[in-house]
DNA sequence: CGGCTGATTGATTGTGCTCAATCAGTGTGG
DNA sequence: CCACACTGATTGAGCACAATCAATCAGCCG
């Protein structure tokens, strides 16, 4: 049974709930945590208008969660890497209101969030890392709301690029060479652009010699760049 | 001193946070929060920067919260009002990220944080309110997101109306007749429009029957064709 | 092989931005 | 008191960025 790791041996722990919770009493935690089977590329962790019963902690793999409009649209709301946690949404209505999909082979730690909220009021440095999750959350949203309201479609790929460097880094990987878990609809999506928007926006980066892309493999070839068109297109003129 | 009002006597407690609290330990509660002058239009409640001391509950007026880019450019990022609670993005980081500024004359309750979270150790159901609050920004950040991400600027902004729309109504005031306390600029900015294009749109809605607008004040004429405009523009042509 | 999905590139169109002018309301100072 | 400036809102004209439509290509699997 490999999947069944104890947050313990876990190399994760660094960058997940673990961090917020003192060596002795980390077995309470770990107790309440399920390990389920893998799952398999395009399977769904939850749907929305499921119950909502658990939040989830990525263990390997990658997933995304998205929504879908009155008239069926799919929007992708956000991408989850190992040690990010996902499903908090859920919490205030009862069920689900986004779907999770696994973008490729993923495990994920089960946390039964009754269970979590108990632990919590035993464990106060837990529930302070709980809001401080959900509280950058919202952070990054308003990163978001920023980048898909002001920003130019060049602008908010870069953005997105930088974002997965610097999340691969805080997992003790290349901030510079990293693989796309997502499919250009994903990322299109994802920044309210159109895929050949995307698509021709890295054939100009790798042009530009910022990038080299091939395929979902990346790697940052000029980080300055590429900052630069995130913080806006209007230095260019200077 | 008219701005010592305990939650017992505030008329915005069912849709605030004594509605999590058991009258029994009401008290509790409000011994933990300050209540402070008024602020002035345009007065700031809190700066990017400053230290995260406290959440706040908008008791009256309203408040629009905003990041500044890197370049500069202002980027708002939410419309708060009375029973609404702000400034919940600083958790994570000990000091604030976004500003919180009057759009009219305001007065807010100030909730210090850790000794909210002290509270919530002991009152599991605030605990649970608290956890729902932030779900509930995350999950209405991921609407925008949609919003922003697909939809046109007739669909933004006939969301935002309804929306302002059912808060007016939670606070049992009308849902059809009421007065934006933000400017057409502080509208434009939120939903990634220009200024122009919003008031386009207001003279367009009110053309085709589904508003009465002037100035600030608003009248909601044509609910259904609203939500539909909501819904996305491809039913237009079936 | 042929059919399929995902990605890239090209040509054209359209929504909403930019620039610009006007207007109403408000407060200011001579 | 009125002229003036100033801000916020509205309306018009032209343009640009990214969407759409369309074709091609690469990889994959039955």
């Amino acid at each position: 049974m490999p999947h069944h790791v104890s947050c313990n041996d876990c190399s994760l722990s660094p960058i997940c709930l673990p961090l917020a919770v003192a060596p002795a009493q980390l077995d309470e935690l770990d107790r309440i945590i399920y390990r389920g089977r893998p799952l398999k590329r395009g399977e769904h962790l939850f749907r929305a208008a499921d119950d909502f019963q658990s939040v989830y902690a990525v263990r390997s793999g990658a997933l995304k969660t998205y929504v879908l409009s009155d008239d069926g649209e799919e929007q992708v709301t956000g991408f989850y890497l190992p040690g990010e946690i996902l499903g908090m949404d859920g919490i205030s209505t009862a069920h689900h209101v986004s779907n999770a999909r696994a973008l490729e082979t993923a495990t994920v730690c089960e946390i039964p969030f009754g269970r979590l909220e108990s632990l919590s009021q035993k464990i106060p440095s837990l529930q302070h890392h709980f809001f401080s999750l959900m509280s950058n959350e919202i952070r990054a949203d308003r990163e978001l709301h920023m980048l898909l309201s002001k920003k130019s479609a060049d602008d908010r790929l870069a953005a997105l690029l930088l974002s997965l460097s610097a999340r691969n880094q805080r997992r003790g990987l290349s901030k510079s060479t990293f693989r796309l878990p997502m499919s250009r609809y994903d990322i299109a999506n994802y920044l309210g652009l159109a895929v050949e928007t995307v698509s021709r926006i890295f054939t100009r980066f790798q042009q530009s010699g910022w990038l080299r892309v091939e395929g979902r493999d990346v790697e940052i070839l000029d980080r300055a760049s590429l900052c630069g068109q995130e913080r806006g297109a209007m230095e260019a003129d200077l």
